[in-house]
DNA sequence: ATGCCTGCGGTTCGCAGA
């Protein structure tokens, strides 16, 4: 069972080369953060046309979040990250996919998370973001309690080490690499998941974004913020994961690539 | 040192992104 996450930055903008990347590596489940769309506009009937069930909690302008997956899902379990009623930011869904009876059955749940940002620091943004990640690990440690297939997956805006940047040292005024948020991400893997693609790929030079900016994709001058983490459940189930980067270098690219893992059923 | 580029809203420049 594949599943993959992938920061589009605009549905509208992405549509065709969404659909190409359905088409040519046809993930069994797609997550997409950034959609920046209300959910009403939501290009539904294009995917439903490439054969994906589709659940989505949108946004005017931007934010948004959109989970696809072949399989109809078996409950839309919540959107928006719980915690806070407070906070419109549409950032968070979470459902439950069916695992194929002949294996047993049981479900697959999927927490797909657009998490803030944070620039610049010292701001009310950065603050947004650490209470954010908090109510985060607030969930997991609800949904760790089930024991079940768990995979928390999306665009975490969060630089874990410095071997997930190509210049560590560009970023450490940034919110992504701040010691506050690369604890909160600690505590967060350390309540018992693991980093799939880390644990696939042990070494360094693994990018999932790359600024339009100053070049910085001829240059290599990427960082890995876009994670696919998994319950030991889950995590029991591994069989492979890694990076659609290939995508980065089409026409009008999003400056984010697809992340993916492959679990035994 | 600051902006670099892109998408979106809603009108052609401001905001957000990372």
């Amino acid at each position: 069972m594949k599943i993959a996450t992938w920061n589009i930055n605009g549905v509208k903008a992405r549509l065709e080369g969404a659909l190409t990347w359905l088409k040519e590596t046809s993930p069994d489940v797609a997550c997409f953060q950034e959609i920046k769309s209300v959910t009403e506009a939501f290009p539904g009937a294009a995917f439903a046309e490439a054969g994906y069930n589709v659940a989505v909690h949108g946004q005017k302008g931007f934010n948004g979040v959109a989970i696809l997956s072949k399989r109809p899902f078996d409950e839309v379990v919540v959107k928006g990250l719980p915690g806070d009623d407070g906070d419109a930011h549409a950032r968070y869904i979470e459902v439950l996919v069916p695992r194929q009876a002949r294996n047993g059955g049981g479900v697959v749940r999927v927490g797909n998370l657009y998490l803030p940002n944070g620039n610049p620091i010292g701001t009310d943004k950065f603050a947004y973001k650490l209470a954010w990640m908090k109510r985060l690990q607030v969930r997991t440690r609800e949904l760790l309690e089930l024991e079940e297939p768990l995979v928390l997956l999306g665009d975490y805006n969060v630089i874990p080490e410095p071997a997930d940047a190509k210049n560590p040292d560009a970023w450490r005024e940034d919110a992504l690499f701040q010691p506050e948020t690369r604890a909160a991400f600690r505590t967060l893997v350390n309540l018992g998941l693991t980093d799939a693609v880390r644990a696939c790929h042990p070494g360094p030079g693994i990018y999932t974004f790359w600024d339009y900016q100053a070049g910085a994709w001829q240059k290599d001058h990427g960082i890995r913020i876009d994670h696919i983490l998994l319950s030991p459940q889950a995590a029991d189930r591994l069989q492979s994961a890694g990076i659609d980067k290939f995508t980065r270098g089409w026409e009008k690219p999003s400056d984010h690539v697809p992340v993916w893992v492959e679990l035994r059923e």
